[in-house]
DNA sequence: CTAATCCAGGTTTTT
DNA sequence: CCTGGATTAG
């Protein structure tokens, strides 16, 4: 594929205008000549046109499965091996760390391993998070400086819940979540505390609650996620001179996923892009696919691709049809669910591998019988020779992994766990971090507070006020004043608290010891070190394993920290410290950590995994579960069309993973928070062409689609439970009946589950109504 | 100050 | 169901 010629090659032809080479010369970073045609073999005849476009603006719009990351990481390399652009002036941008992490690794391997370093590849958070640290140092433009530190999500929601407690509001009607969402959403919009114009009462509060948020921020040095656009996306706007550098270095922005840019990001994107220095072409390539916007709730807008073609009239416009990963049947079945968007350009994807198996629709009694069914299946095909890899089971929220996570166990199916709890918002992982975070910066406020009496070291609110109004009274970080108050510096007879007590003051010198400790080593000690130190000294890690089984599990996740930490032990350990938490502080996804306790290898396990953490990855066999009104859509979306839609988007997703057969599973009924419900199936199932489904599925929804019929369908049970129904002594079966499972109008309801393998049967007479009916169901035993 | 216990509330998706 | 907060007993 890559070809290295022995000869040093000709001068390329200047990608850039002349004037950009003069005043930013070539850097040292500049790839391999490579083989245009080698480049472009394996390439369908759209890939090449996105590939190989003249510059400017371009937008190439890639359906599922059409080979997007591969235009994407072929677009660099033909740039840099082709084009002779200077790695250094091409920046990519992703979403996800594994985005990001795949397309380097990709580039790798086109590039020969040569001139990596000085491509900017990233997410748009990390991407950001560099450029800030270098413009916040030296010049102050800005009030923070470039040693910030970012605030997770778990560091918002205490801060905003500090601001409501602190400004007297009552904590049900200003849920610090809700604020938090409204600030974020301001920040999305760019708008800043002062300029902060509240539509409601409520949002009035809010926006007080904004202001002091900002400020408490700023005095811990501190960025949250949206600041990191925000931030960056003001001073590109505002401050020409860095606009202008950054323009001139990244004369090449190319951006993944475009249709999950909120505004902040199109506005950075765009502002990187303008064409107001003279000559510059705007370099702009953008690949993304409406149908598969789901981020709409954290401010995504799938729009920006209608914008971006209204704002780069000239842009070239590329659509990638052809699908190499799906069956026809399956991109069918995805096809008539998108259909039912109003608001997207339709696109039509084919395949050469036509047909395929069809697609499997089942219903089960209720979540457990669901689980059990997708293992079922999963066995079966694996004795076939199916790879657990090759499954993948799929839901809409976490919460209902929980099901299948039980059935796999009982089975003993190795599997892996996506996102769910993150790693790092385990509580004792978030703890040995702020540690660390102390031992980087004392002054961060947040870890302080978090760790100040953790394990327990007798420092209450009490011992807590002393220092808060040490703070207070001298206007001094949290840190320093512990240190004014265990130093013996300030007056004995703090303002209206009377003397230290001991006690406290005791308290309040070990915690000093422990966090000096760390300071002091932290210049000598490589930051696995430093954490094993700060968990000895703390005292964290005899607290934690007392000896019981959920200690062990947290201490096994501190362990795997410490894994994390020793891939930065070839940095010198100050350097080694601030990288590993800024990594840790924009890793969102677990991959990589969770490598399996029995040794099976992530090849060899089955995936769970939500639909949006789905995106972007493909499996052999798919299960959709919980294909349910009320979880797909879900209830949240309901009074809302917008919402609807990227509902349906979400499912297109899903099915879209899957390369050779596809299950659709829904449960007849669900236990959710304790109650159990009746659930009515997803109106999407209806949407489905009776063509794609395989024959008895399809005599399923038809059967259902006629509104008031009874819904009846053949369980999946050979043998029928023995004598179960006599044994409720309503009715009576026999082995070998046929047991069926009949939900309404017919006067019983029999229904059938699994459970350790064995059947379990549940009968009950329809009487005042389906609700009453299954609060009288009744539970039965198997017999043998 | 700590630990145990009770209670109410909130439960979508994630950089 | 699970968590986090509040309350209470030690």
């Amino acid at each position: 594929m890559v070809t290295r010629p022995t000869a040093p090659p000709p001068p390329p032809p200047p990608l850039s205008p002349e004037a950009f080479n003069a005043a930013y010369p070539p850097a040292p970073g500049s790839a391999p000549k490579l083989d245009a045609d080698a480049l472009l073999t394996g390439l369908n005849d759209r890939q090449r046109e996105a590939v190989t476009l003249p510059p400017g603006p371009a937008l190439v719009l890639a359906g599922p499965g059409s080979g997007k990351t591969r235009v994407l990481t072929h677009r660099v390399a033909w740039l840099v091996g082709v084009e002779r652009v200077p790695t250094w002036q091409v920046m990519a941008v992703t979403f996800t760390n594994k985005a990001a992490r795949e397309m380097r690794a990709r580039l790798d391997t086109l590039l020969g391993g040569h001139a990596m370093d000085r491509l900017s590849i990233g997410t748009f958070h990390a991407t950001c998070a560099r450029l800030l640290r270098v413009e916040a140092s030296g010049a102050d433009i800005l009030d923070f400086d470039g040693r910030f530190i970012i605030f997770d999500s778990d560091d918002q929601i205490r801060t905003v819940k500090r601001v409501v407690r602190e400004l007297d509001l009552d904590d049900k009607q200003y849920r610090p979540r809700a604020i938090l969402g409204a600030i974020s959403a301001a920040k999305n919009e760019m708008i800043r505390p002062r300029e902060y114009n509240p539509p409601t009462y409520w949002h009035e509060v809010a926006g007080r609650v904004y202001e002091r948020y900002q400020a408490l921020l700023r005095l811990s040095n501190a960025l949250d996620f949206d600041d990191l656009l925000l931030e960056t996306a003001t001073l590109l706007r505002d401050v020409p001179a860095v606009r202008d550098k950054y323009r001139a270095r990244w004369q090449h922005v190319l951006v993944d996923e475009f249709q999950d840019t909120n505004s902040v990001q199109y506005q950075m994107v765009h502002g990187l892009a303008s064409a107001e220095i003279a000559d510059a072409p705007h370099n702009l390539f953008v690949v993304g696919d409406e149908d598969q916007s789901i981020y709409r709730w954290r401010g995504a807008d799938y729009r920006n691709i209608q914008r971006f073609r209204r704002d780069f009239p000239a842009a070239r416009t590329v659509l990638l049809e052809q699908n190499y990963r799906s069956t026809q049947t399956i991109l069918d079945a995805a096809q008539a669910v998108i259909a039912g968007n109003a608001n997207r350009t339709p696109k039509e994807l084919w395949t050469d591998s036509k047909g395929g198996a069809g697609i499997t629709l089942f219903e089960a009694y209720d979540e457990g019988e669901e689980a059990a069914y997708v293992v079922r299946r999963i066995e079966q095909m694996n004795t076939r020779g199916r790879e657990y890899g090759d499954f993948a089971v799929m839901y809409r929220t976490n919460a209902q992994s929980r099901a299948i996570e039980d059935a796999l166990v009982r089975r003993r199916i190795p599997y892996q766990l996506v996102g769910a709890t993150r790693f790092y918002d385990r509580r004792e992982v978030r703890d040995a971090l702020a540690f660390l975070r102390l031992a980087h910066n004392p002054l961060d406020e947040m870890s302080f507070l978090r760790v100040l009496n953790v394990p327990t070291r007798g420092i209450g609110p009490k011992a807590l006020s002393y220092v808060q109004a040490v703070s207070d009274e001298f206007n001094v970080p949290l840190w320093s004043a512990l240190q004014l108050l265990v130093d013996d510096e300030v007056e004995r007879d703090l303002p209206g608290l009377g003397p230290v007590d001991n006690r406290s003051r005791n308290a309040l010198t070990t915690f000093h010891t422990i966090i000096d400790g760390l300071l002091f080593a932290r210049d000598t000690l490589e930051p696995s070190a430093l954490l094993g130190r700060a968990l000895d000294t703390s005292g964290y890690a005899n607290w934690l394993r007392d000896g019981s089984e959920e200690g062990e599990e947290r201490w096994e996740n501190l362990l795997e920290l410490r894994g994390v930490a020793e891939d930065f032990g070839a940095l010198p350990p100050r350097e080694a410290l601030s990288a590993m938490l800024e990594s840790v502080a924009l890793v969102a996804d677990v991959d990589g950590i969770a490598e399996g306790e029995d040794g099976a290898q992530q090849g060899e396990r089955v995936t769970l995994l939500t639909l949006h953490s789905a995106k972007g990855l493909e499996y052999k066999v798919v299960f959709i579960t919980g294909l349910e009104e009320d979880t797909l859509p879900h209830s949240r979306s309901a009074n809302d069309p917008e919402a609807l839609e990227e509902e349906r988007r979400l499912l297109y997703v899903g099915i879209t993973r899957a390369e050779e057969k596809l299950h659709l599973v829904h449960a007849f009924r669900r236990s959710l928070f304790g109650t159990t419900e009746v659930r009515q199936p997803s109106r999407f199932l209806t949407e489905l062409p009776p063509e794609v489904l395989t024959p008895s599925a399809a005599r399923t929804t038809r059967s259902r689609s006629k509104e008031s019929s009874p819904r009846t369908e053949e369980t999946q049970w050979r043998k029928a439970p023995t004598r179960a129904g006599a044994a409720a002594g309503r009715t009576q079966f026999h082995a070998g009946d046929k047991v069926r499972h009949a939900s309404f109008g017919e006067g019983i309801v029999v229904t059938s589950a699994e459970r350790d393998g064995d059947e379990e049967v549940t009968v009950a007479f329809v009487k005042g109504g389906i609700k009453k009916l299954l609060q009288s169901f009744a539970k039965l035993e198997p017999r043998g």
